[in-house]
DNA sequence: GTCTATAAATTGATAGAC
DNA sequence: GTCTATCAATTTATAGAC
């Protein structure tokens, strides 16, 4: 009984934290407004997380998790390269369509100075860029596709995912007229967009000439 | 004398407001860091600025004016449609690479808010997006282009172009083990990079079957 | 475990001397 | 115009009752 209510209230506040860290970033959050958020009172905050730089760490590491996520395994398989892009890409906005906010979160925290901190949760999440790199080379030299730099190749695909989460505050009025539901529907069909464009960049020439 | 003096210390009060507020922005800046980076006395910065909230507004009002600049005219010009892309693409990275943290910084203050007075600076900067949809409808019809949609083309343009600056702090690492010159020969070739990109997708097919 | 009350620290803002 | 000293408000954190 005391167990299940400990866990019910801790995971509460986990939840609310995470919602208002998210909204305000880890400067604008305020202890009182997770209280709040989470309907109990703000001293078990402390009891539970000691302080709020904790309860951050917590939220932090969270959502690095899901922003470097196992996806990146897809890259592993023995799927055709074409297919691994196209499951990459479909999972990727599949997962940012459920936790909008979380590049922005991420990437705003990054650059505040937590990047050593989320280099370790990438490493532990397995992500590995050379690997993909290799690859990348790899099937180049098979021939079965254009000569790109992987480099490039990965901010372009990146990106095209990322940017249309990160920018919809100011594009959602200004390319939308606050039509939330436009939006929506946009984001949806991104799937199929970004996908036909990575393919476009990698599918060799049809020599022609 | 005086006036001069006067000037200047607004002068110093300002660009050291810019480099804090876009270093932590609006909540995690403080009024005695931004005092220290000027060098001069807190009690200076309300003197020549009131409060807090005017003296970011008018750093907000500077960078908003920078983010939506005069380029969008490009588009107004009388030039071939591959070449107003591609004076875009250069014009608008030519001006990131000398503030290279001015989309983080707008895009999180106006996630966390400040939408309505960006839509401001916006329309008073005359960028029209709706005259760009337009103009690229226009064009399709004409057959000079592919039958894209302007919103996924502007979204994929901006994406293409901004998402390396916004991710840097994180690529830096990841990608690059931190040899920031490299990152830098890699964002001027972006230039290069993105236009290719962007002509491929609007070039017409060679029609061959 | 949860609450109230309060301490302790931070920080934006002002008063007033020079 | 610029500085020192200080206020007032906010906010994180703790003590202690239940």
């Amino acid at each position: 009984m005391k167990k299940s209510d400990k866990e019910n209230t801790e995971e509460k506040i986990f939840n609310a934290a995470k919602k208002v860290f998210v909204r305000k970033g880890s400067d604008g959050a305020r202890m009182q407004e997770i209280a709040d958020e989470a309907g109990i009172n703000k001293s078990l905050l402390h009891y539970y997380y000691r302080s709020k730089d904790k309860l951050f760490a917590a939220v932090f590491e969270f959502f690095a998790s899901k922003f470097f996520p196992d996806i990146f395994n897809i890259f592993n398989s023995d799927d055709d390269i074409f297919i691994k892009f196209e499951k990459f890409i479909h999972a990727y906005i599949d997962m940012l369509s459920k936790n909008p906010f979380i590049p922005m979160f991420m990437l705003n925290e990054i650059k505040k100075g937590n990047a050593s901190f989320a280099i370790k949760v990438i490493s532990r999440a397995g992500v590995n860029i050379k690997a993909f790199e290799q690859l990348v080379e790899k099937e180049i030299k098979k021939g079965n596709i254009k000569n790109v730099n992987p480099k490039n190749l990965i901010i372009n695909m990146l990106g095209l995912i990322i940017f249309p989460f990160i920018s919809r505050p100011l594009f959602e009025v200004l390319i939308f007229d606050n039509n939330k539901n436009a939006v929506d529907e946009f984001l949806a069909q991104r799937k199929e967009e970004v996908s036909t464009l990575i393919i476009n960049m990698l599918k060799p020439e049809k020599t022609l000439n």
